[in-house]
DNA sequence: GACTGGCCTATTTTT
DNA sequence: TAGGCCAGTC
């Protein structure tokens, strides 16, 4: 915004998200709904009682809504209400901003779009959509009809921008990008290189891809002349986990060394987080009675299963139950059936050593997660942890947390610095090289893209795919292509579908 | 009824 | 590679 404005108009513009917005709505004024004062759900909290609630799980969390107790899901519709309901407050709210611009409007859910109509009543609404850059379908309520709604709704006038990109990328790929999109023929352009891999008896994926930033991170350098910003992209997280781990320490390919690469990795935490509070509980065991050493872990251990259920792992409800049930045999001294329980209490029992060196304790801790499916699952998880360059974030918290030999208060700290999202925040935005999703790539810009395909899963395109699900992978791709300045490198298995069909033969 | 191991398939994405 | 599902065991 500096340079196009100055800064007395800067401070007339207030810059929020959707929920940002309502939640102060609601928190200010909820009350008028509900008779109550307003209170939040955290996410991490609504994954908790999600899991442990039997019935319809929605209709459950409407029910807290109506008590005046939101989670995140109720926040919109409760701040579209009280717009829609209340008068007074749609006549304050348009009176504080007589303009409201709504960015990235293709992508605005029901609720979202019932707040931005009672807006458009008294203020002057602008949206700015681009239905070509439509990646969130999959959320309940983000409808590809709402731009249509609101033409229809509003009467708007319209202003066609697509000829007019700033920061339109160079070299052809903002035309090779469309050309994606919309499976047209099209060469690809010297920006645009793919590095075929084998998929047997090669090196893995995750090493190629460590090879294509290497070489894309050379090449953009001597270029540019100053260190390129590079962005790894793939469809999964998981994926993206694997490469970020491969990519942490130095490798090779051929004759070819492979340094370490320093990188951020942006990513949901929430499940590493609540692996990582396994690892901490571990810490704690030094000093407590094993029945309770053992039972703070398995609790801690279950509450990972809740935070994956509520993601959408269906099996993860009866490993709850699991370990929820090996808590109550310990408790009650009766035998304990659990694999992972079993382990835990006898690495408990053989004693951990603890050295006072936070990160190797860390480790120490950690090793022990291993054995049972439940145990080596939640190992993996962690190792992301690490990934997101925590290992300094950990080794200072520890050091608080512990005087000296013991850390009895490591689950506690660990959980206040990882709740912390400042801490993330801070995080972001540091090294000049990046892995994220390509949904999260949205809205960002690098000089350089690196676009990983997996064999398995995290495939880019399909033959055998439907169309619908082919159109939408082909917007994914045109939004993660259009992320890079100057170059893209995917690294794709040899065989791989042409991302364009070929072009047809010249005709004489 | 609760748990684990093994077989089989391959869609995740977020404020 | 990973996770879901099923069948066999305790």
């Amino acid at each position: 915004m500096s340079g196009v404005l100055d800064r007395q108009t800067q401070s007339l513009i207030e810059i929020r998200t959707f929920h940002a917005f309502f939640m102060d709505l609601v928190r200010s004024h909820g009350r008028l709904v509900t008779g109550t004062p307003s209170s939040f759900i955290t996410p991490e909290r609504e994954k908790h009682l999600k899991t442990d609630f039997d019935g319809h799980w929605p209709t459950e969390r409407r029910r807290l809504a109506e008590q005046g107790r939101y989670s995140f899901d109720e926040l919109a519709p409760a701040a579209a209400t009280l717009l829609e309901s209340s008068t007074a407050v749609q006549t304050l709210y348009t009176q504080i901003y007589p303009v409201v611009m709504v960015d990235e409007f293709q992508d605005t859910n029901t609720n979202q779009w019932r707040a931005v109509k009672t807006f458009a009543a008294k203020s002057t609404v602008i949206c700015l959509a681009d239905p070509d850059q439509r990646i969130f379908d999959h959320i309940p309520g983000v409808d590809a009809e709402r731009i249509n709604h609101a033409i229809d709704h509003l009467q708007p006038t319209r202003f066609d921008l697509s000829a007019d990109n700033h920061r339109s990328p160079s070299g052809g790929l903002l035309d090779y990008a469309n050309a994606v999109l919309r499976a047209n023929p099209h060469p690809a352009p010297e920006a645009v290189q793919t590095i075929h891999y084998a998929t047997y008896n090669a090196p893995p994926v995750e090493a190629f891809t460590h090879y294509a930033v290497i070489a894309l991170r050379q090449h953009l350098e001597s270029e540019l002349g100053r260190p390129p910003t590079i962005a790894v992209l793939a469809r999964e997280n998981a994926f993206l986990g694997r490469i970020s781990e491969k990519i942490t320490s130095e490798g090779s390919i051929g004759h070819h060394k492979l340094p370490a690469i320093e990188h951020d990795f942006v990513f949901d935490p929430e499940l590493s987080a609540a692996a990582g509070y396994v690892v901490a509980s571990i810490l704690e065991w030094p000093g407590l009675a094993p029945t309770d050493a053992i039972t703070r872990t398995l609790r801690a251990a279950a509450d990972y299963y809740r935070v994956k259920f509520s993601n959408g792992t269906t099996g993860a409800k009866t490993t709850v139950q699991t370990l929820e049930n090996a808590i109550a045999a310990i408790q009650s001294d009766s035998a304990v059936k659990s694999k992972a329980a079993k382990l835990l209490i006898a690495s408990h029992a053989r004693g951990i050593r603890l050295t006072g060196q936070p990160v190797a304790d860390w480790q120490t801790a950690r090793a022990l997660l291993t054995g049972a499916r439940e145990l080596d699952e939640m190992f993996k998880q962690v190792r992301m942890l690490r990934l997101l360059k925590a290992t300094d974030l950990l080794a200072w918290v520890l050091m608080e947390a512990g005087d000296a030999m013991s850390y009895r208060n490591a689950a506690g700290a660990i959980r206040r610095a990882l709740g912390n999202e400042s801490l993330a925040m801070s995080r972001q935005e540091h090294t000049d090289i990046s892995l994220m999703s390509m949904h999260r790539s949205k809205g960002k810009e690098f000089d350089g893209v690196v676009i990983a395909e997996d064999i398995h899963r995290s495939k880019l395109l399909d033959p055998q795919w439907d169309t619908k699900r082919t159109a939408e992978t082909r917007r994914l791709l045109r939004v993660a292509i259009t992320r890079a300045r100057h170059m893209v490198v995917f690294v794709r298995p040899v065989g791989a579908p042409p991302l364009t069909p070929p072009s047809p033969p010249a005709s004489q």
